[in-house]
DNA sequence: TGTACATCAGTGAACGCGCGTTCACTGATGTAC
DNA sequence: TGTACATCAGTGAACGCGCGTTCACTGATGTAC
């Protein structure tokens, strides 16, 4: 599958041409099969220049007009993953919160989100752990800003109104990495079966209903 | 570093020998420079058998001796990290808990243990997330049976009394994933930075606080 | 609008290198008698 | 205890292959006049 010879790379789509856009073009056909590669289990750390530029149907010494390096490549895909991040704060915020079964609802929500993006969450969670130490820094520090956000939000929200600042971001840290921690379980569910399914959502729930029930009864020291 | 050239396996220290022991040993060699390799920031997948035979000392066909292939020596790394997370609990279940601000020393006695095993635990972080799927399914399986045992231990100790067996499952699996979420913090400590040690720990106390505060509250549904 | 020149994304060939795997081998350890 | 044979962990050479990087190149897009 996809082994498209490396064909000129302009003859692509109806093209709107000029040089900037043509390039980032490119630019992006040389992260997608990146991702793609991610997407077939396959570690970041463990992808190759060439395969890479083999997929995206271009050239190897063509990779060098986009990216130094490797490393490059994956600070550009963290970036990515940063913008997958934010977007989902974003249409959390817009969609409220209704009030009954509000975290059941949530974990749906964030469920579906990362099945429709799978390839970046498991780049995310895959990369966070291990990988490049500069790639680990990178998720770490959109890891950092996405806590951040959330908790602006609960903050506006009126949710946890109690809580000092600190104490309030370092909750949202732990769910942050509760979240990442089950994007990874969510991507490896096996297709069809419901039951495991509905186990794993139940699972994820419940520990979020620790989480903000602990959060709840949280006193400053 | 730890160049040495391949040498007759055998010269090695005032041999007891027997077949056995000696093949035994040269196990350990192929597996020790592996996890050296991951302690220098190298992801697992990223490693190759020739590298670590050199590592090891030994020509590079000789590794079949041992091992189907890399994602055998994975797992044999994996059930080193379940043999690592077993000890933890045993030396816990030991030293039993000061009843005053346990979960503090218990934070402190679980990065000292990470920090003194830290090859183990970067293997375990890394690979748990991303990596072979083979191997991140090992790894699932050691965390899982972690957390049952963590779960009859606060079982027999009578933490939690009020708790069902499997919200007591539930709350363990969410402290095992927090740890090992940690223990990729702890290792990515820059060396005299004591602020910075002392800021991570607090976090990671404080989270520990917030998921037994939960507990302490929940109600089966 | 037309022409002459500059830019630069992508090409294609070449390089030296480390890789995983195979194979027949050697020689110390183990076993049968 | 001694001898003859079996086992098998580790050797060393060889293989074909994909790798990252370099280089001079081409030809379409962009710019100056």
């Amino acid at each position: 599958m996809a082994t498209s010879k490396p064909k000129p790379a302009k003859a692509d789509a109806a093209s709107p041409s000029s040089r900037v856009e043509l390039k980032e073009r490119t630019r992006l056909r040389l992260i997608e099969p990146a991702l793609t590669l991610i997407g077939q289990g396959r570690g970041y750390s463990s992808l190759s220049l060439r395969e890479i530029t083999r997929e995206a149907g271009v050239v190897p010494a063509a990779f060098y007009r986009h990216f130094r390096d490797l490393d490059e490549l994956g600070l550009a895909l963290v970036e990515m993953g940063g913008v997958t991040l934010r977007h989902l704060l974003r249409e959390a915020r817009r969609d409220g919160l209704s009030p009954t079964d509000m975290l059941r609802t949530s974990v749906l929500i964030y469920k579906r989100y990362v099945e429709e993006r799978s390839l970046v969450f498991r780049f995310l969670a895959g990369e966070r752990g291990g990988g490049s130490p500069v790639i680990r820094q990178a998720i770490r520090t959109e890891e950092s800003h996405f806590a951040s956000e959330m908790a602006q939000d609960l903050r506006a929200l009126g949710t946890l109104p109690d809580l000092s600042s600190p104490a309030l971001h370092m909750i949202c840290g732990l769910v942050v990495t509760t979240m990442l921690n089950a994007a990874s379980d969510i991507l490896d569910l096996p297709k069809g079966r419901p039951k495991q399914e509905q186990e794993l959502v139940d699972n994820f729930v419940h520990q979020f209903r620790v989480v903000f029930l602990g959060a709840r009864f949280w006193r400053e020291r």
